[in-house]
DNA sequence: CTAAAATTTTAGCGATTGCTACAATTCTGT
DNA sequence: ACAGAATTGTAGCAATCGCTAAAATTTTAG
């Protein structure tokens, strides 16, 4: 067992980065709802994420300085290239979770639930790991 | 309190409650220090965490004020008896995730660092699944 | 077309978590 | 005991994410 001083390795990774978490989530939501609507609009996401509209519009502003979607005063919401890479990922990462929470005999609410907060933190070889015990090998 | 937004269940619970990790985080900290040492100290904390000495004296006169930890100018940190409930209830589950991941195969290290990770994340319903994977069952 | 409704933006507040720089206190070694 | 080292506290800055209120713009309905 680690000593108690022991600070790196674990905590490396749990010194998380909120915002980046904050990004993944936005993009992945636009994403989602680009794929079930026309456009993207700052009310959608405030009702997605039971934030107000203007929270929603300081994040937005914030992911497009970051180049990961695109925006012009009272227009919709647009991912960048960069944009839809991440939201691809996350997708995929998300839906791992997802069917892995199912696959060890998780309800279906409570695995769309859990996968929302854990996906974050999991990393590429555990990953690979859910992967395989959910079946999703191809 | 609750703004009736009635939002996928999913984000009810993605809508993280960061300062609320942060307070798990650091009496977990404080819990595992003194099994360790006799003393915890601001500069502990701040080692472990990889923060300055500063943020954590902030983030213990939080913790104070919600009444999880005491201390006094100068003076080593120690919790309360609802602090030690809390540290005692986060490292079980701690525990139970990181076992899980290794009873699942992912390595050692790996599953440390995951385990920090999702442990805020696992409901009740699914740490009672990873325990009974993980053989954990008294 | 025009007025009302919906949506988006701006201004400004607070909480939390990070930092550096510096002051205050406690601890330690001689 | 006392000086220097270590530790802790204070002041003040920034970034992120919440909010309300009110202004600006776009959309919609009559």
């Amino acid at each position: 067992m680690a000593k108690a001083t022991n600070i790196s390795e674990p905590h490396r990774r749990t010194r998380r980065d909120h915002a980046s978490e904050t990004a993944e989530d936005y993009v992945e939501a636009v994403a989602d709802i680009l794929a079930w609507r026309p456009k993207c609009r700052v009310t959608d996401l405030a009702k997605r994420f039971a934030v107000s509209h203007v929270t929603v519009n300081r994040i937005v502003e914030r992911l497009q300085k970051e180049g990961l979607l695109v925006t012009r005063p009272y227009q919709p919401i647009e991912l960048t290239h960069k944009g839809k890479r991440l939201a691809s990922k996350c997708r995929e990462r998300h839906e791992i979770v997802r069917c892995f929470l199912l696959a060890i005999g998780i309800d279906e609410e409570t695995a769309a639930i859990d996968a929302e907060g854990i996906e974050h933190h999991v990393s590429p070889r555990t990953l690979r790991r859910f992967r395989e015990l959910a079946g999703m090998d191809s």
